[in-house]
DNA sequence: CAGTGGATGCTCT
DNA sequence: GAGCATCCACTGT
């Protein structure tokens, strides 16, 4: 049996908007539990709604260094998203990690999130970061090494894409990326969507 | 189902 | 003091 091959760093040291649909599909484990990547959302330094769009700050720090490496922050006082950092000539790009199909630790997974229907236990990035276990201790750690681990997905999914999620500022664009028709999504894509691939 | 509003904390102006 | 890259509970069909 062929193991997938780890993300390095070379994997995010390319565009955004080329890394983020590449992700789907891919495995992502936090201290082994985890699952597949079925939804993410691409934020070009270039881009109103990225948080490194008004320049450097103490939060958004490791958005700014060397790509391959995890931005963790509090959404809306609650939550905890992750996001993969990407290069774009030495700027500040990343991916957030909206949905996770869950394979593994399953039962830690609904430990964590108080539920047990596995549909809702990473479908959506407040929830996936909950089940996962991630917090602000995890920004800044690199992607290659434990406590994450992540691999390469094996064959070419069909990947819709739409508009993204809870935004205001360029609230348009068309980066938003989904393995097509599955159930693990935070949100549906509208209809079958323009797909890629 | 769709729509609404509250919880809650941190960052930046 | 405003504004969130969210989620959940609740309402009304």
């Amino acid at each position: 049996m062929i193991r997938p091959a780890p993300l390095t760093k070379a994997f995010f040291d390319r565009s955004v908007h080329a890394v983020a649909p590449d992700l789907i599909g891919a495995t992502l484990m936090v201290d082994g539990i985890g699952g597949t990547i079925v939804e993410v959302e691409a934020y070009h330094h270039t881009d109103p709604a990225a948080h490194s769009y008004g320049g450097r700050t103490p939060r958004n720090a490791v958005m700014f260094g060397p790509p391959g490496y995890a931005y963790v922050y509090r959404s809306y006082g609650i939550h905890w998203c992750l996001n993969f950092v990407c290069e774009e000539e030495g700027s500040a790009s990343a991916v957030l990690i909206r949905a996770l199909e869950p394979t593994a630790g399953l039962k830690e997974m609904q430990r964590r999130r108080g539920i047990d229907e596995v549909q809702l236990l990473c479908s959506g990035p407040g929830r996936l970061c909950q089940a996962l276990g991630i917090t602000k201790a995890h920004d800044g750690m690199a992607l290659d090494r434990s406590p994450f681990e992540l691999r390469a997905r094996a064959g070419e999914p069909a990947i819709a894409v739409g508009r993204r999620i809870g935004i205001t500022k360029a609230a348009e664009e068309p980066w938003r990326y989904g393995l097509a028709g599955s159930r693990f999504l935070s949100r549906p894509f509208r209809s079958q969507g323009p797909s890629i691939r």
